[in-house]
DNA sequence: TATATTACCCATGAAATTACTAGGCAAATA
DNA sequence: TATTTGCCTAGTAATTTCATGGGTAATATA
């Protein structure tokens, strides 16, 4: 499977922050009990979103967190790369530790990179206001 | 990972095969070292194939695996969806016991559905042969 | 018939990943 | 100061992945 819960999980509070008042703060648990979401999980996840300066975060009473941007200048893309890590669909193609010892001679790799580049121009085409309207 | 290496072992297999003289049965000892995988690894892949009616299977010496059809006749999505047991994204579409609950409401949900047809209809494009030539 | 060769079957296991859970600390507000 | 909120570190159970090991069944050849 290529996308875990974290990524779906991030997408799918993303989507619930664009529903809210813009510049409000939403505290984590409200989130999490509209979402059926694991309070202590979304905490992880939306701690990632917090320090790569997806959402603003406020500590204590009144705080908690909100978009900082329009909605529709959020790509599916940035968040699931961010949540995921990657969205490489095999790990061999690329480079890095796990790139494939038999990359060069490989008659499949043509076909990975191509897949692979298919699936990021599909999540970089959609933003969080695409889900929104419906 | 969308595709683990028990997909791409029996994708590399097939073209590998395709490569042979048809007809002829090949030990899966000799593909095994030729592509560098694990032989008793590789034979619960060629058993799967097998008993998919991928390939044909002969024991005993001069015995070995060869392909039953054309390499033009063989989907890249068949070996994968065979080998791999499902494609989908995310598990959250279609039904089945891990079908999301909240399926109904999700704003995610046709972005997933429309990403699932477009890997599908992306492997189903592609044959062994299409592989081969390069 | 005996032997070697090959595919097939079943069980086991190590490593990594996933999806959480637990508990405390830090910051902000009232 | 007390409460509310986010942040940090660790651990853990379940699942999946990627194999390994040992035996059995079928086929060909000497």
């Amino acid at each position: 499977m290529i996308v875990s819960t974290k990524g779906r999980y991030a997408l799918r509070v993303m989507v619930c922050f664009a529903q809210k008042d813009p510049g409000e703060y939403i505290p984590l648990k409200e989130i999490a009990e509209k979402e059926e979401i694991s309070q202590k999980y979304l905490e992880s996840i939306m701690t990632t979103l917090s320090k790569a300066g997806m959402v603003d975060a406020v500590h204590g009473k009144g705080g908690g967190y909100r978009l900082n941007r329009r909605p529709e200048e959020y790509t599916v893309g940035s968040i699931l790369k961010l949540t995921e890590g990657s969205l490489a669909s095999t790990g061999c193609t690329g480079q890095g530790p796990n790139a494939c010892g038999r990359a060069t001679c490989c008659e499949a790799l043509p076909m990975w990179e191509k897949l692979d580049k298919m699936i990021d121009e599909f999540f970089e085409g959609i933003t969080v206001a695409d889900l929104l309207k419906k």
